[in-house]
DNA sequence: CGGATTTTGTGAATAATGTAACAAAAGTGG
DNA sequence: CCACTTTTGTTACATTATTCACAAAATCCG
């Protein structure tokens, strides 16, 4: 029987690669609920996530007990609890600042909701952008941030302005009292304390991919 | 005096968080440099990365000899150096297979070919694509990748594709002999063990956002 | 030229993370 | 209802990563 208990975190501080384990988790038994299964094994659901099964049952260990001995772990359930683990049991009202390729991209982007972050307000600081619509959004001047956002009640804010840009967007969010900036922009930037600040930087990744292309080559 | 020897891997197996950090030092210091900096001492150079200095020389320490001491490190030298190491010191010949909303910000993106990766073919599957000019890139059928790849000698393939195509794209990358994939569909993919493959997802990211401020608010 | 100063490179110490092993729980079938 | 199987949750162990601490090199200046 499922054992939808409730969440309680159980150590002081998580590794940062289990909150990034926590999320494909998450994803990879989406899909596998989507093609019909029911319950999983720590040993099945690692061989899909590519880990280790006793990873697993440790990543989840930090947060409580999930599955059920001999069985498994009731995959609806499981993501729900995951879900509920990382903070995305709701919606977080989201903006976007600097709409242009790649903000674009991200304001069309259908699965911002699916995942749990509506993105209801964009913003840019070029005249020629503003009042445009974009994805059923009408891009507002980034000076309307603070009033914008506490009405619409902001929690989070994505960055995707030019590098030299994003520490004036990124002040002007903490402004508008933000608790979470997702910054696109290849430029380290400094946010108060008590402000969440994660990096996507997509070049870091394609180095990889270089440096052990590379590495393969040489041995 | 700078000190650029030729650069030779040390250890056995570098880690994969040091390949990280090193793009990030590449990064700063190229600001850096744009700021007219000449020399940084490791000290400096972590306060503005964020990382401990010793990290920063440890991670260095994996390659050779970049530094001198007293003095630290000569900018110019050393991002040539380390644009070496990670395998980037010259341009690889990239494509990109399914030209939606993401696929054409990525083309639409200039710094690919600064940063050392040159964009050099678009694929998609959909007729009405075909045939269409991109940032000035005609997109081919995902059919003529094999063809096209070979005449061109494509190294690196990045897929941004839905995710229930990735599989199927990357199958047509790794038959067109590419040697790594960078893959921005959320969903895990298998390659032959000689093919470097790494992923990117937002979400991860916007999730251990979400986390972050979630725990925040707990406590 | 030599002592003072700086800052690297590195080995040792510490901390964090990942893996293996196994006892405890749940279910199964005779 | 009791062995038997399965698979979790957890402890103990191994590995890996980070930080500390300091000797060795380089420069500067009197
Ligand atoms: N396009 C990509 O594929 C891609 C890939 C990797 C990284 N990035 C990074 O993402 C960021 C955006 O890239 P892009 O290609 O969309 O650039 P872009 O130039 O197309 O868009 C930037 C937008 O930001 C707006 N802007 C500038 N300053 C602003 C401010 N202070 N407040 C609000 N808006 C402001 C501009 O008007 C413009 O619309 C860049 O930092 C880029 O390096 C982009
Ligand atoms: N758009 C975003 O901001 C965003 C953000 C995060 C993740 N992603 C992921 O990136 C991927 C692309 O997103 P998108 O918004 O550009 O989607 P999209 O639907 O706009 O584009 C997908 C493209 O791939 C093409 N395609 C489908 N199957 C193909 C095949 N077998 N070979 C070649 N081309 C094929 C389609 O014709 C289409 O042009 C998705 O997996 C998405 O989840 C996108």
């Amino acid at each position: 029987m499922p054992n939808p208990r409730l969440f309680s975190l159980k150590s002081e501080s998580i590794p940062r690669a289990t909150i990034q384990r926590l999320a494909l988790y998450v994803q990879v038994l989406e899909d596998l609920q989507r093609e019909g299964s029911d319950v999983i094994s720590s040993e099945s659901l690692a061989k899909a996530c590519d880990v280790n099964p006793s990873q697993i049952r440790k990543d989840l260990a930090y947060f409580g007990e999930f599955g059920v001995r001999g069985v498994g772990y009731y995959i609806q359930d499981l993501i729900a609890s995951l879900k509920r683990c990382l903070g995305i049991d709701h919606t977080w009202k989201t903006v976007l600042v600097g709409v242009g390729n790649l903000g674009r991209a991200l304001l069309n982007h259908k699965e911002f909701k699916l995942r749990g972050f509506e993105i209801i307000g964009a913003f840019d600081c070029d005249p020629f952008k503003i009042g445009e619509e974009v994805s059923g959004l009408e891009v507002m001047c980034t000076k309307r941030l603070m009033e914008k956002s506490h009405e619409l009640g902001v929690e989070i804010g994505i960055i995707t302005t030019p590098p030299e840009r994003a520490q004036r967007a990124a002040n002007h969010l903490v402004e508008a009292g933000i608790k979470g900036i997702l910054n696109f922009a290849p430029a380290r930037i400094t946010v108060p304390e008590h402000v969440v600040l994660e990096y996507v930087d997509f070049f870091h990744h394609l180095y990889s991919v270089a440096f052990n292309i590379t590495l393969a080559q040489q041995k």
